[in-house]
DNA sequence: CAAGTTACCGAAAGCGCTTTCGGGAAGAGG
DNA sequence: CCTCTTCCCGAAAGCGCTTTCGGTAACTTG
């Protein structure tokens, strides 16, 4: 492959020049340009990444920190998407990304000092649990960076309107006529699940309903396990719920099986209602309605806003809600009289 | 965070002795050592990782060319877990994954460019079109690297057993009592599609099974869509199949809804039985009978081959195929006489 | 006690690139 | 014809680290 050094032998000229020219500057000719350009594609001659790092200390490299409570990493059927969309984004403008492993030839070491042994240019966390040290760490940093799906006052964000999205799936319920509208919720810890009760909270609130005694159901993590339990705990109820809004696709999967195991049906005596609109929902029986959050649209609008701070060369704490929307399938419908 | 240059000035040392000290050489006493050490971590010192790379040639990362037919990426559901599996296995090694763009700095490059670019150690490729030239590229190319589904005498690769998972089912559908089996099939381009093609045939000429004309479908590269357009052929024909097996479990809920479409029942009219076991068929009606990928054990494996391969520092060309086995689920049944 | 080991440390070169700064040649202006 | 710009180009230092090789001091050994 050869050097700079190579490229400076064969066409003559000295190193700087050809460094020059391979990088645009305007005080080498044209005729010199292209020349060594030519020899450079000769002998497919491609600048050492390392070798530029160094010099210009910057890396064109974006770390990543994916972590969720349920240890699936990459097969995460929500969070895999924003990653999906934050990568084409940014490999548009040239980065590449890089998935640090904790171990540094077996000397495990914070992911924050990962980073910065790589020489990252900036971060992207899409972690779901705020109190984790690892996270607080890096927030703390001085590397440009942006948190998804948790919100901070102290970095760049970018999470979708929960608060409208459980609105939304409550005033829907309600016009269906339904007005015992139980939610079974994602843990307060993580901010999802907590603006997502406040959501509830707030709706249920606005339209004159009470939260009856039990109707507000912690799930935990967003498992299907831990929907379906949850759902059987509101089906022990005296009386129970004719709706549910469940904080998340996976748990609504776990909350139907609940729902049929129990000679019951969905919708015509419990509807439930989902968030994310991860794929597969398609496909359960019946399909599921849900509030849909925009993978795409979260993933673009996280590398704006760290590609932002990289230029800027400064961090910035700038907030983005994204949108959500109402997708209306089959798991609902208007009340029995 | 400081150089290795702060740290002799610090200790006194020359950043030779430094340098030996936090690699463990052995011509360094153990007094200066822990003093090194020491001074190292109250300064929180790390060593630069494009520096080392630099001088000693190894960058302790893994280029990884993810492609699919169907640009989902990460969002792949099979892919995804053995990229998964794959990162868990190296980084116990101090491995980081890259996904590299195809754009440095708006001049696009080619895979291989930018791997030799960064100067990666090793590069995974999980992709299944074996006409793509990129992949042929890296395949030529002197890097250390493992390709995964796919097959090829050039260098390491790991599959799974698909003529014997194509066995499994057919044989399993024998056992239920059908005779007439169709095959919806994966392109024959794609190597899991053709060796699923030929162990269908295989294991029908073994049960001196004929395969009826039509009974053979290509559907393309493994989409919903595809799978169910493919069995839209399958029932406008005169003769129809009562079972089908099905190259890929996303195709198969395609199957599926077209033949719930067509007011017939499965299993009770039509058995289907799919291919990979991704999570999504737990969840749909009726659950789906499949073959069994297994993601974790191909991403370790792939993880081992190329491992070896950067140790030895040469290229290997070792074929790892890892067995399948049936999960019995609910969509197929015994044949209707 | 002289000679030969052994243990420990450092100077210096090198990895491949960028960038400052200065200098020579060619062109512009009087 | 002389001075002042402008245009090109290159020497050299520096980015942060590793590694070879040699040298000194301390320690054995007979």
């Amino acid at each position: 492959m050869g050097t700079i050094y190579d490229l400076a032998k064969k066409t003559g000229f000295s190193i700087t020049t050809v460094s020059k020219a391979l990088n645009n500057y305007k005080d080498v000719s044209d005729k010199t340009r292209a020349k060594i350009l030519q020899a450079a594609a000769e002998m497919d001659y491609l600048p050492n990444a390392h070798a530029q790092s160094l010099s210009t200390k910057k890396s064109w490299a974006i770390g990543v920190m994916f972590s969720e409570a349920n240890e699936v990493g990459m097969k995460h059927p929500f969070f895999n998407g924003i990653i999906e969309s934050f990568r084409h984004a940014t490999e548009e403008q040239g980065y590449d990304l890089i998935f640090a492993s904790r171990n540094l030839r077996n000397r495990d070491m914070s992911y924050l000092e990962h980073f910065k042994h790589r020489a990252v240019d900036g971060i992207v966390v899409i972690c779901s649990d705020r109190m984790d040290e690892q996270v607080q760490e890096l927030m703390r940093s001085d590397i440009p960076i942006v948190v998804v799906d948790m919100d901070s006052a102290n970095c760049s964000v970018v999470y979708s309107d929960n608060i409208e999205g459980a609105r939304l799936a409550v005033n829907y319920l309600h016009e269906l006529g339904h007005r015992k509208i139980a939610h079974i919720a994602g843990d307060e810890t993580i901010d999802a699940g907590a603006a997502r009760i406040k959501g509830y909270e707030l709706a249920m609130q606005e339209l004159n309903l009470p939260i009856q005694p039990g109707y507000l159901v912690n799930a935990g993590f967003f498992s299907v396990d831990e929907g379906k339990q949850a759902m059987e705990r509101l089906l022990e109820l005296d009386d129970q719920p004719t709706a549910v809004f469940v904080a998340g696709d996976q748990m609504a999967i776990g909350v139907i099986e609940a729902i049929h195991e129990h000679g019951l049906h969905v919708p015509n005596d419990i509807s439930v209602i989902g968030y994310d609109d991860i794929e597969m929902i398609q496909y359960i029986t019946p399909k599921l309605t849900t509030i849909r959050q925009d993978t795409d649209e979260i993933g673009e609008a996280a590398a704006e806003l760290l590609l932002e701070q990289m230029t800027a060369k400064e961090r910035l704490t700038e907030r983005r809600i994204i949108p959500v929307r109402l997708v209306e399938r089959a798991s609902c419908a208007p009340v029995k009289q």
